[in-house]
DNA sequence: ATAATATGTGAGTATATTATCACATAGTAA
DNA sequence: TTACTATGTGATAATATACTCACATATTAT
């Protein structure tokens, strides 16, 4: 294990990281229509503004989002349109799990 | 937001959030070329065994890797060669902070 | 049977993450 | 100026995660 490769894994990670939470990922879900701003993300996914200021945030710093301030407000867009691609492999993985329930339940 | 597109999302950032770890995202890159027994993925991500053990189970619960036992070892596998597509997308991320970053270099 | 090996797990500690509240800041409007 | 609104942040508490060590379990070999 190359220190660089451990490196390199660690940035994955973080990356992961950003869109692992519930509340992150409805946002990008959110952003997947346009951008918008703190206020209309915060009433969409039903939570505090200023927890959702955080979490926008939390993937600003990763890389995930982009932010522009127009007036009063900012908006947040997703800077990545391949985000796509993971939520494809998630579900993928979704899909399998539901599969093998069935079969389980099929069994009784 | 639904609940049952709530349930969704935090199906979705428990498989993420399995991913989402260092050493974790190493045993993944080292399973794409086969399927390896505690005691060798430990040696490869330098990591001791009972700590791999645990990383290991957080996967299986999640959906991303299965296993089977033979003799002593027990083999873990990848589940959904899908996970490739969650790597690509990560690592188009990377890329874009690399390209972020040259910029501001040049601009010194 | 005993010894040796691979794996998993309980307990404890250290660290990280999250949500909430109160407040600070910044832009806008009157 | 004052009032209002959107956003972000410090402090705190609750919770979750990760690592280490010691030990338990299970399989194989002698």
């Amino acid at each position: 294990m190359d220190k660089t490769r451990q490196i390199l894994y660690e940035k994955q990670a973080e990356i992961a990281k950003a869109i692992a939470h519930p509340l992150r990922i409805a946002i990008v879900n959110f952003l997947k229509d346009g951008e918008q701003c703190v206020c209309d993300i915060a009433e969409h996914v039903g939570s505090e503004r200023s927890n959702v200021s955080r979490h926008l945030s939390v993937m600003v710093n990763a890389g995930l989002l982009d932010y522009r301030k127009e007036g009063l407000k900012v908006i947040y867009k997703l800077k990545c349109p391949c985000i796509t691609d993971f939520f494809s492999c998630v579900s993928s993985v979704l899909r399998q799990q539901a599969k093998e329930n069935n079969k389980l339940i099929r069994a009784l």
